[in-house]
DNA sequence: ATCCTTTACGCCCCGCGTAACCATC
DNA sequence: GATGGTTACGCGGGGCGTAAAGGAT
């Protein structure tokens, strides 16, 4: 049995059962693809892909079985490169991060800037997409960390740890109507074209909750999942904007005002998840807790100690 | 990285940090395994063993984690074997089974049996020792499964099962005054010299707890690990015997008497014990439910999931 | 007819063994 | 000097690539 059969057979199965894709993927050849799992097959005396003639078609049960035993044993490889890595150097590296756009926009660039600051050697990457993306992308390894607000924390094989809270805020043209009104009801923003979030974004589900509880049918005209889309189509006049309150700069956005809503919707936690079985680089601890100065070494490590439960197969 | 260099690692590390006593071990030369671990080192950019000149001193802490994790993977890779043989044959494979002199000598044998009949070409192995050592060699992997009444339990990387409950038994020649003696008492043992089991075996523990409670002082007079070495004694008039009740059978056994002492001692369970992370074959678990019916294939993977903390590193 | 997998075959790397050398106790 | 580890070097197996053949849709 070598690592390679195992990455092969991982990543053929990631490929939907397709050899040639796993094989241009892996940046080698097909026949040898195939011949590596025929013979891990052999070695270990069952058959891991249903066949139907020459074609793949099917995961047999074994082959489940052995398929998730392969996965975590590349894990537990790439494990070992990182502790390397960050034994060795701790000056190079890459630090991968998903997260949405409002995090990468607003809240990241000052961590960001402290993190690279602290390790110049680093490569950074920051991949950007949904909540559902986000914790995608860490469950399957492309990225380390995962920043959102929604969806990460329905994953049990990550661990996720709150970062901060934060309240969304109206905005509104200078000149609104509703800037005078005293407190600001749900009602009467249910009366005005709403600009906020995309249906998975950004704690868009709390808004719609909000609106649900009062029976109140918010006329959302338009959605993104880019705080400066929403903003640019308020100052525009075409409605309200709901977005997170970190997202709000009065000295950039002086076409806008902005009203604290705190009172009208639940507030919201963002977090940052990763699979429970990697190791965790010293940077990466460090860049945590840069983003979050509750997120300490120790911290982390009592909770992934505390969390020991592993779901396993 | 490869996985006989893990291997090498781990078996440098297994025989004290010698790595010719390893190269001898994995049947292989002293150079390869040197070089294999070199390359392992550079790969990972660390240094695994630190060196005093060319000699291995010892282990630094980037390697521990290393060793830790290769662990680890050759556990799992041993897994994808045994899921291997398990779905492949179940005809072919190997049972090894430590355990201590009474249960090969008086529990195992009608379960062997009945597990012969059923498998009759697994190979069977039984290492016999004592509880400690059992539950040693279950942790290293040189059995698979571990049946003690002691020790077993105070591993919390093995997952223990309770097999039965059993008692001891006084035994003593057929004419001695004792057998007149209704009921028989803890003073009344402890007047005269007692044969049983080694400091550590079969309920030993037991024994000598309840005569700490009365503060009585028993004068035992000669221990053995072994039941048939106990009344081969009793038989002979050197004292009295206490023993687990299965080691005597009233046919084979004329030349003694026995009496419960249920009363005096508390019960003993017997207990099953396997490593959390290994991969039971089918017909490791037939061989458990053998040994006791309540532990059916359902129930230890159950348990399995229900224990599912992994204390990880 | 096309796509995809397997079989066949040859190159070349690399793991392993032998031998020689070297450091520590 | 004995034990034990590294360096040097040559052989051989096996992984991987190219080419071709064989099924499935």
């Amino acid at each position: 049995m070598k690592l390679q059969q195992l990455r092969y057979l991982v990543e053929v199965e990631r490929r939907g059962l397709n050899v040639s894709a796993a094989a241009e993927a892996l940046f080698t050849s097909q026949p040898g693809v195939s011949k590596q799992i025929g013979l891990l097959e052999e070695e270990l005396g069952l058959t891991i892909f249903e066949r139907s003639g020459k074609r793949l078609t099917a995961i047999t049960a074994p082959g489940r079985i052995v398929l998730a035993m392969a996965q975590r044993m590349l894990v537990e490889a790439q494990n070992m490169k990182r502790v390397g890595e960050d034994f060795a150097a701790e000056s190079s590296g890459t630090l991968s991060i998903a997260t949405t756009h409002t995090q990468a926009r607003y809240t990241l660039p000052p961590v960001i800037q402290r993190f690279v600051r602290r390790h110049p050697a680093i490569r950074l990457h920051i991949q950007q997409g949904s909540p559902l993306q986000v914790a995608e992308w860490v469950m399957d390894g492309s990225v380390d960390l995962g920043i959102a607000t929604e969806a990460l924390d329905r994953y049990p094989d990550l661990v996720t740890l709150p970062c901060f809270q934060w309240a969304h805020k109206v905005v509104t043209p200078r000149d609104h109507p509703l800037l005078a009104m005293q407190p600001l009801t749900l009602a009467a923003l249910a009366g005005y074209p709403l600009i906020t979030y995309d249906a998975t974004f950004t704690g868009r589900s709390r808004i719609d909750r909000a609106f649900e509880r009062q029976n109140l049918r918010p006329n959302v005209m338009l959605t993104a999942i880019d705080s400066d889309v929403i903003k640019t189509y308020v100052a525009l006049g075409l409605g309200v904007g709901i977005i997170a309150e970190m997202a709000f700069d009065p000295a950039r956005d002086e076409a806008l005002a902005a009203m604290p809503v705190s009172h009208l919707f639940e507030g919201n936690t963002t977090r940052v998840g990763f699979r429970r079985d990697i190791w965790l680089r010293g940077y990466e601890y460090d860049f945590m807790e840069l983003l979050a100065p509750q997120l300490t070494r120790r911290m982390v490590e009592a909770t992934l100690k505390g969390e020991g439960a592993d779901p396993g197969l």
